[in-house]
DNA sequence: GAATAGATTGTCT
DNA sequence: GACAATCTATTCT
């Protein structure tokens, strides 16, 4: 389980996940991303942390993603292609979030992002994040301000998960008892599509943006 | 701890 | 011109 302590001389623990990972059903990819690695090796040095949350974005039939009803852009040109993929979008006029790309080309899906616990690199997080003495678990937590810590923009768009800079590598499975699953964030405009369950996160981790927990019973 | 408002710009209607 | 897969500070309780 994910625990701080790394400093950025520290190596990259794994392999890249390998591309059969990302053609399974999405729901499942976003559960199985819940404690790997996300890498990224810029100039300024190498930073990476555990996934520990995720939101599963379903395609032209789930009305939260950028590829409902078959919408087809520039922008989200790269969920219309091949798994292990990085979408990289911009919004509210200031962020930056990365997904993951699943399914076969031309089946736009893919997984979001949303929370890491930092594991190497903490000091280069630190310095672009302007935040020189907050508590790491505070760096990666929320889908635009991990790519800011990550140095992750617009020219990761596209990027091969395998082979890149950007990549995913493989950790051990989480227990199931580990997991929650919630409605997604901020997709109050979705309709019926806003309440799904296609959250995952890591239940109770101090990195998760919001909700930490479902709604089950036995919570202590 | 929860709710609210403001920042700021690419994308689409 | 409206809105967005967000974040932070502020103002409550």
């Amino acid at each position: 389980m994910p625990s701080a302590g790394f400093t950025s001389n520290d190596r990259v623990p794994g392999a890249p996940l390998p591309r059969s990972f990302y053609m399974a059903p999405t729901l499942t990819v976003a559960r199985q991303l819940l404690g790997k690695i996300l890498v990224h090796e810029a100039p300024g040095g190498a930073v990476a942390g555990w996934i520990v949350e995720t939101e599963a974005y379903r395609g032209p039939a789930d009305r939260a993603a950028h590829s409902r009803g078959g919408h087809r852009s520039a922008r989200n040109e790269v969920m219309y292609g091949p798994p292990g993929h990085a979408y990289v979008y911009f919004v509210y006029g200031m962020h930056h979030c990365v997904n993951i790309v699943t399914q076969p080309e031309e089946v736009p899906e893919a997984v979001l992002i949303r929370a890491l616990e930092p594991l190497i690199g903490l000091p280069l997080m630190q310095r672009r994040r302007a935040l020189p003495d907050v508590a790491p678990w505070r760096l990666c937590r929320g889908p635009g301000v991990l790519c800011r810590a990550l140095g992750i923009d617009g020219t990761a768009n596209g990027a091969d998960l395998l082979t890149s800079r950007l990549r995913v590598h493989d950790a051990p499975d989480l227990p199931a008892a580990t997991v929650a699953r919630t409605p997604r964030i901020g997709v109050a405009y979705a309709g019926t599509d806003a309440a799904r369950p296609w959250r995952f996160v890591v239940r109770g981790h101090r990195a998760v943006s919001g909700p930490r927990r479902d709604a089950s019973p036995g919570d202590a």
